[in-house]
DNA sequence: ATCCGTTCTTAACAATTGTTATCGTTGCAC
DNA sequence: GTGCAACGATAACAATTGTTAAGAACGGAT
């Protein structure tokens, strides 16, 4: 997605682990996309660390909503690894959705796209144990547990991180 | 929105209580608007039903995917009550889609709301137990079990028909 | 009226998960 | 090095949920 984009358009910049790129509360003016690294989204519920979502190498990282929207976000977003991202100005990204159907296309089958992965979660929520889903989420990304701390992977997963890594012991 | 649609459009439909709509395999060439009555998404997990959506009067009834992509439904659509539909067809929606930039936006639109609500029942699901979801769902559609069998209402929540029935036992 | 299917409740038990706490390891800062 | 924070494994116990089965209530069909 990100070669869709005008090079002048782009910022290329690292940033260290750890690093906050949309804060909770605020209402974020860029948009991220990872060359190099991965990031990982989540929610404050009253202290209970959510995650969302990860990132990795090609996504675009954003809080959708907040930026559709232009409210601020509910979520955070920030690196687990040391990244490397292209960051486009939420104005010139307003412009181009104004300006080119190509981009205005893309972005509307990216949402919908999205739309999908999420009911498909949904979906898994619904009527799959822990078990189960940590099972599938290694068959789609069987190096997950070697680039992310297993308690974030466990509130993505809908699970305590007791209890993913009883499950991760059992035969 | 169904007032948005040309009246030579659409065809009012009545259904008996318990009509499939939309049938797990096919392909669906029509869109529903619920005028009155109920209807329900529901998706066969080896035999496991599970409810993925309930829809009220206003509401557009429609396996998304399948409509959009053209592919066979994975879902299943079914009247709970004796309901009063408009219906559109496929073809006409999708004429519109191209000619109409107001339906297409409105469409569009539609297609980001839905991914909000899913995104939040998402993190609902993440974060919550069982107990506080069925306290959010009677508090946002309060006469839900006066009109819905309630071992489908357990499954959207995501959990046993006894569970449930438990949970609306305690004090 | 009788039969049957649907729905919901309840009970008993098994399985799973949550909670809290402890401990060992690792890596980083000082 | 020492200290400290982050991370994961494990244990013990509580709480919740799933599973299976039985029974009551209801409505529709015959």
């Amino acid at each position: 997605m990100i070669a869709l984009f005008d090079e002048k358009l782009l910022t290329i910049k690292r940033f260290e682990p750890k690093t906050i790129l949309v804060n909770e509360g605020s209402i974020p003016n860029e948009m991220f996309f990872i060359i190099k690294g991965c990031i990982r989204a989540w929610y404050n519920a009253d202290g209970q660390d959510i995650t969302l979502q990860f990132f990795f190498e090609g996504d675009p990282a954003t809080s959708l909503e907040s930026f559709l929207k232009n409210t601020p976000s509910t979520i955070n977003i920030e690196t687990l690894e040391e990244c490397e991202v292209g960051i486009l100005k939420k104005a010139d990204f307003s412009d181009l959705l104004k300006t080119d159907p190509k981009i205005r296309e893309l972005f509307y089958e990216t949402a919908i796209d999205k739309l999908f992965i999420y009911s498909n979660r949904l979906l898994s929520l619904l009527k799959d144990k822990p078990f189960l889903r940590y099972q599938q989420l290694l068959a789609e990304n069987p190096g997950i547990f070697q680039r992310i701390p297993q308690h974030y992977i466990a509130s993505y997963l809908g699970v305590t991180p007791v209890s993913l890594s009883r499950i991760r012991n059992r035969k």
